[in-house]
DNA sequence: CGCTGGCTTGAGTAAATTCAACACACGTGG
DNA sequence: CCACGTGTGTTGAATTTACTCAAGCCAGCG
């Protein structure tokens, strides 16, 4: 077990893997940096995921991971879990299954990124996430304050800071959201779900 | 065995699926639908791709299939391919491998939907198709002419069918590319590499 | 106390879209 | 056979969207 600051860089792209991340408590993201040297997070992470499952089939690192926000986790040799996997093919269904959410989720992001319109994407990030982390158990979609900065959500939507922030005004002003010292709620959640287009069926969540 | 004609809906998003697609000839795409119109390609195929690998562990289709020239498939029953993988892990492991390098692609996406410009975004997408059709052994780079449309294209890079028509115009003007009665021919790989920002780890190529 | 990171706002600019038209190739039906 | 519609590509002009640049605020922290 190992406890991170917000901000710790967990892996670099190209790094050789050993071991595999499991989060614990707080929040972490993945991204790539462009050569013009912009930023994408390709997505968000909630305690209980896997960071680099990928790694499992993987020798190398395609993209980083970075704690945002203080975070506890454990790291699980890659040897030890696949011969868990070898053991116990019913293990090994289920995290392919949970690599197959995530590229779910990667595919509705490219959706998101490519197709609508500044607002819409806010809004659907944001649903996402307080969707997963109500199916995860961490809290209700209404009493739950994100943990993730503008700039954070601007890169998460290939959007800059500045466009960001005017667009969560617009959202708060429509009541979706209320925002309280930069923390960010969602007080209308029906609303926010309705302009974001939001519709869980691409999470798999259902058992 | 199935023959179908270029823009043929293989798999529609909600629809319960009991076979898995395989590409034998011809090229297809997967896409979503957003509520305001807008459709995203989330990604090419080639042959010898398996278009639906999700859902050996999904019931339900969370995207469309669709091919984009004339093409032919072949259909493997999932209960079929299940029973093959739990007699033979390998085969088990080169599939999860193979949605691994699809989630990648996808992370690899967000990002050039996300962080680069028009014509970069374009360029990208292009060095992408033609260096997995050289890695399938289908044809070189510089002696292929791509199957998709500018409309598809604009679709696959979150633009517009006009602008994706001048930023071809532009590449080939820079020499990237030649175009011959709307075919798209790479004459200048190493260009368009460059103006890319390409480079091909993402694709977990290497043996 | 002075930094730093995060948030906010305004004004000017750049990028990509929208709208509109037209050209061309293709296939279909009269 | 030709007429017609459709899909694809092309181009220009006006518009919208989001970005850039710049400044300033505030809270937390060394």
């Amino acid at each position: 077990m190992s406890e991170k600051t917000s901000g710790s860089t967990l892996i670099y792209e190209g790094q050789r893997i050993e071991e595999c991340c499991l989060l614990l408590e707080g929040y972490a993201c993945r991204n790539k940096i462009a050569s013009n040297g912009g930023r994408q997070i390709v997505s968000f992470h909630i305690p209980g995921d896997i960071l680099d499952l990928q790694h499992l089939l993987f020798d190398r690192a395609d993209h980083n991971v970075q704690t945002i926000s203080p975070a506890k986790l454990a790291f699980l040799p890659l040897t030890a879990l696949r011969s868990l996997i070898d053991a116990n093919p019913a293990i090994g269904r289920a995290l392919w299954r949970d690599s197959l959410v995530d590229a779910s989720i990667f595919r509705e992001w490219v959706l998101n990124v490519g197709r609508r319109g500044a607002k819409e994407r806010i809004a659907h990030m944001l649903c996402e996430f307080v969707a997963r982390v109500e199916s995860a158990g961490i809290a209700s979609p209404t009493a739950f304050t994100l943990p993730m900065t503008q700039v954070e959500i601007a890169d998460a939507t290939g959007l800059t800071s500045v466009h960001v922030n005017r667009m969560l005004r617009s959202l708060s002003e429509e009541g979706a959201i209320t925002r309280d010292g930069g923390k960010i709620t969602i007080t209308g959640w029906e609303q926010l779900k309705q302009t974001a287009d939001f519709s869980p069926d691409y999470l798999h969540i259902a058992a």
